[in-house]
DNA sequence: CGCCCCATGTAATAAGTTACATGATTTT
DNA sequence: AAAATCATGTAACTTATTACATGGGGCG
């Protein structure tokens, strides 16, 4: 259901594409927050088209079609972003590996911890020059902005967490002493 | 694959178990870390049996089996515990949604933003309560406190997104002005 | 004996991933 | 003309969801 509704949004916001165009955008601009690639992509824009959410505006050379949204495909968009949804199940990885972190000693778990630490600050750095040039660049559709400080907060709260579970475990490794 | 894990992480911190077991061990331990219902947890243990992870260490009444963890399973956990990974591919509803929220207009986008605001708040109280629980139960493994962290962190997170946007959107709205 | 909960499973469908296949256009 | 890349699609497989099916065991 969420591939339609991330598809919708793009041609709501920029407008009629074809299947290659609505994959680049997602490489390129929802792609932090919702991924799919182009083979899931063209099918579900044939069923799209199936269900009137969508129509074939035109069609280029080779087998290119243009897709634009429908008054259908606004209203489910609509119906979607203000309908609230129950919270989806949650499966993540980051969690799960929080979990069972303590079924390693514990220098093994920082040295895990510290892996993770390395890559979170990178994300963190590569979604902060993002925002720095959408910033700069001034592009007006604010929806990448809101999602961008959502991604950014989300790193610095991973990091934070990474850092604390792994002094907590150093602590409790070594109670009150001072040597390794 | 973060299935098998999951469940041999469980075997391995709570001891041998059915496929029942198994199944409520995830409601009441892992279940806000990783979600998985008896359909597909039945199915994955008569693999992971194939597969030598775990073996059938009892036959009870009716076709009851009691599963237990094997040397090869613990080594499989331990794998993938030690191992990096590469960042799954982000797929988050939340983050759809803020993505696509400037196609609402501003009185809607806040109406949403505050029924986020509600259930977030509910959810941390919940994930907070269970925490105040835990600590006091003294339940040994520290996995779900580390996780539970986690959880409370990520959600604490989330209402101050939430917050921070719905200003924003509310300032917009109107510049420079103090009516509704 | 009938009802409810325990306990295990399968089937059908949906969603997502990876790999394969194909041909047109632009660039060198 | 060869190479790169644009552009569209399909196939096979894995993972997850929802619904269905079945039967034992305890209890009133």
């Amino acid at each position: 259901m969420s591939l339609r509704i991330a598809l919708l949004g793009l041609l709501s916001t920029s407008g009629p594409g074809s299947g290659y165009d609505l994959a680049k955008a997602f490489e390129r601009s929802i792609n932090y927050v919702w991924h799919a690639g182009h083979s899931q992509i063209y099918p579900e824009l044939a069923k799209m088209a199936a269900d009137g959410l969508v129509t074939v505006e035109a069609q280029g050379t080779r087998g290119r079609k243009t897709y634009a949204i429908t008054d259908q495909g606004s209203e489910e968009l609509h119906r979607w972003l203000t309908g609230h949804r129950p919270a989806p199940p949650v499966r993540s990885e980051g969690a799960l590996l929080a979990f069972l972190l303590p079924l390693l000693d514990p220098a093994e778990a920082i040295g895990v911890l510290s892996t993770l630490e390395a890559e979170m600050t990178a994300r963190l750095h590569e979604l902060e020059q993002l925002r720095a040039l959408k910033r700069s660049a001034q592009v007006p559709p604010r929806g990448g902005l809101y999602a961008l400080d959502f991604g950014i907060r989300s790193a610095r709260t991973g990091l934070e967490w990474i850092r604390a579970t792994a002094d907590d475990i150093a602590a409790r490794a070594t109670p009150g002493d001072a040597g390794a």
